[in-house]
DNA sequence: TTAGGGTTAG
């Protein structure tokens, strides 16, 4: 009675008591053993089970015995110990009672040995729904797809009805490979069957909508859910569940409003790890990753504490803001509480979030260290450090990076590619890029994607070589996506060639004219040419079509917290001084040689914008501010949302001449290190 | 006895 109310220790005193009288049967035993496994203290549970089995007591494990220790094998992975109970139930012949059968395939398929669980599967003589969706359930969490696609057309032929469970399975595990239409479509043929979806179903799909940014068929399902809700009493935690997948769609789906309205309606004692996690991790990418981080501060101010989903989701609201100094807070609070919290067996996930986070906050340096005291480094962390020496423009240490991951015995996949033609093109490494592309396929089996196309044409472009790029594209074997004709534009932008621009963006208006880069770029090119009409036809068509050019803003961390500056901005208290000191940085860099690039000055279509004079550009008023604020000689640092803007970039060669600072940029391709008149990008901007 | 939410590299 005490075991099944879960008060284990009273339940423990009478078992004692009994032990000494020598009366527990299996059955006292059982009990025991069972309460152990429901308050998840598994490991006594497996020692009373041990202690049971020794001997002694001249007790022998029963069908109930057996199901309650295999699920607590399989829960801790305890996979020899598991591997006795299937031979002793094999020995008794209790593996013929279809609970205990289940329980080995489900053990097994915990432990990770698909193998092993398919053959205990296949040997059961009576199999229910349960066991089939054990197996089901173990191919779905294992990634295996056509075994798990394969088997549930089994059942359909063997006419053994799928359940609630069956269904929800391959919904979670089609949304858990990112198969989003896949998941939604088994979820239709749920539908027209005769199982009803519950909660479990709904939060299997609304994972699914979240990682196809299907808001449509999120939204239903939310309605789904309220009449679920209303239909059902469900206790807090599933509940709990389903606000928090309901968070992480809306957030993923690009609708942070509903997602925070959601959060903020939980109160604090309700909400657990994963709702501060979906929140946190949908703000640091779909929405404001300063509300990412305000968010993680209060979390660490309250009770609950963050794990290493958290910090990752964290780390990525530091990359995505340059911001450093939180960055290395969060490495320092990671590094005090990663013995004994749950952080070792994710350490690993954690650590290439790191490496990204020093990559993206401008120290890659820092970035390295942290890889080479990763003992068990996957693709990840070697494809994490190549982008970042690729997007400080250091090519030949990312190159070191991808022959030692090869040394490493890691083999190179489409992704790696990518990477290296990334780190060729932001070198100025043409002819290497050309090298590794045109062998990619020969010599390690990897097709060129789209997405390799679109680094050839941005490593060709950058270099001037249009002619080459123009080739390449008429060769593709696919279409070109619109990447390929942003990376020509761009291009054209750089080397002031009007018709081949003209004919990328007609091709990218084509392929998605929402997107208001192609006006600027387009519009930049005309202005350059000094085609008066062109560009204010341009900016009637964004007038006719909605669209808005993303405003410039650039940030920069200075002693007191973040600044960030728009166009012409005049809204921080120290203006006056800020505009001083740029007029005075202006005016001494015009006297060693800077000749302001007006054509940049109409880089900007928006009415707004126009109004603002080339040394109001946001990055030069970061960058006053960061020169007002810093001590002598401290690095300045400073993000872009957009790209840099041609003209600051030759000012701030010009200015690193006169400050004592390096000064280094990220915008929103790669960064810039400003040392003493030179930039790490070596022109190719 | 089976099923459910959150994280990294381009």
């Amino acid at each position: 009675m005490y075991a099944r109310c879960g008060k284990v220790e009273d339940a423990l005193k009478v078992f004692d008591e009994s032990s000494q009288r020598g009366v527990n049967d299996v059955v006292s035993w059982n009990s025991i053993v069972g309460a152990y496994v429901q308050s998840g203290e598994v490991n006594r549970a497996l020692k009373m089970f041990g202690r049971m089995n020794s001997g002694g007591f001249g007790l022998q494990a029963d069908v109930v015995s057996l199901v309650n220790i295999l699920p607590a094998c399989g829960s801790i992975k305890a996979a020899m110990l598991g591997k006795q109970v299937h031979c002793y139930a094999f020995r008794s012949c209790l593996f013929e009672d279809v609970f205990v059968g289940n329980a080995i395939v489900d053990m097994y398929a915990k432990c990770g040995m698909m193998r092993e669980a398919k053959k205990a599967f296949d040997i059961m003589d009576d199999k229910d729904v349960v066991s089939w969706n054990a197996m089901v359930t173990a191919y779905s969490q294992s990634g295996s797809f056509d075994d798990m696609m394969h088997l549930f057309e089994e059942m359909k032929e063997k006419k053994i009805e799928s359940n609630v469970v069956t269904w929800s399975a391959v919904i979670a595990g089609y949304a858990q490979r990112g198969l989003g239409v896949e998941a939604l479509d088994v979820f239709r043929r749920m539908q027209l069957s005769r199982a009803a979806p519950n909660m479990i179903t709904l939060v299997s799909l609304l994972s699914a909508c979240a990682t196809l940014g299907a808001l449509l068929v999120g939204k239903e399902t939310h309605a789904h859910a309220i009449r679920c809700l209303m239909n059902n009493r469900n206790d807090r935690g599933e509940d709990l569940t389903l606000n928090n997948a309901l968070i992480d769609m809306y957030a993923k789906c690009g609708n942070v409003s509903d997602a925070r309205i959601i959060f903020q309606s939980l109160s604090l004692k309700e909400m657990n790890v994963v709702s501060w996690t979906v929140m946190i991790g949908g703000c640091a990418q779909f929405g404001d990753a300063n509300e990412a981080m305000g968010l993680f501060s209060q979390m660490l101010h309250g009770t609950t504490r963050p794990n290493a989903y958290t910090i990752s989701c964290a780390l990525m609201a530091c990359s995505r803001l340059g911001a450093l100094r939180s960055g290395k807070e969060i490495h320092a609070y990671v590094m005090r509480n990663c013995n004994g919290n749950g952080f070792e067996s994710v350490m690993l996930y954690v650590a290439n979030c790191l490496i990204d986070m020093y990559s993206k906050c401008g120290n890659v340096d820092a970035a390295q260290i942290v890889f080479d005291n990763i003992l068990n480094k996957n693709d990840v962390s070697w494809t994490a450090l190549m982008t970042g020496y690729g997007m400080h423009g250091r090519g030949e240490e990312a190159l070191q990076v991808f022959d030692g991951m090869q040394k490493a015995g890691l083999v190179p996949d489409e992704i790696t590619f990518l990477v290296v033609l990334y780190a060729c093109s932001h070198s100025g490494m043409v002819e290497r890029g050309i090298k590794y592309f045109n062998t990619m396929q020969r010599d390690y089996g990897v097709a060129p994607m789209s997405k390799h196309y679109a680094c050839m044409v941005d490593l060709l472009g950058r270099a001037g070589r249009l002619d080459e790029v123009v080739e390449l594209i008429k060769g593709m074997p696919m279409k070109a996506s619109p990447i390929v004709w942003v990376s020509l534009l761009s291009a054209c932008r750089i080397y002031a060639n009007v018709e081949l621009g003209e004919y990328a963006a007609e091709r990218l208006l084509e392929l998605d004219s929402k997107y208001d880069g192609t006006y600027t770029l387009l519009s930049n090119i005309y202005a350059n040419a000094g085609r008066w009409k062109d560009v204010s036809r341009i900016r009637l068509l964004m007038r006719k079509m909605g669209i808005k050019k993303r405003p410039g803003c650039s940030w920069v961390q200075g002693e007191k917290g973040t600044a960030s500056f728009f166009v012409g901005d005049r809204s921080h208290p120290q203006s006056e001084q800020i505009y001083e000191l740029l007029a005075d940085l202006i005016q001494r860099i015009t006297i060693i040689g800077y000749v302001p690039e007006t054509s940049f000055s109409l880089h900007d279509v928006d009415e707004e914008e126009k109004k603002g004079l080339l040394y109001e550009h946001s990055e030069k008023l970061a960058l006053a501010y960061a020169i007002l604020t810093s001590t002598p000689g401290a690095p300045i640092r400073i993000t872009k949302n957009l790209r840099f803007c041609g003209d600051c970039h030759n000012a701030f060669i010009f200015i690193s001449m006169i400050v004592d600072h390096e000064i280094i940029v990220r915008d929103s391709s790669r960064f810039h290190h400003f040392r003493k008149g030179t930039c790490s990008c070596r022109g190719y901007w």
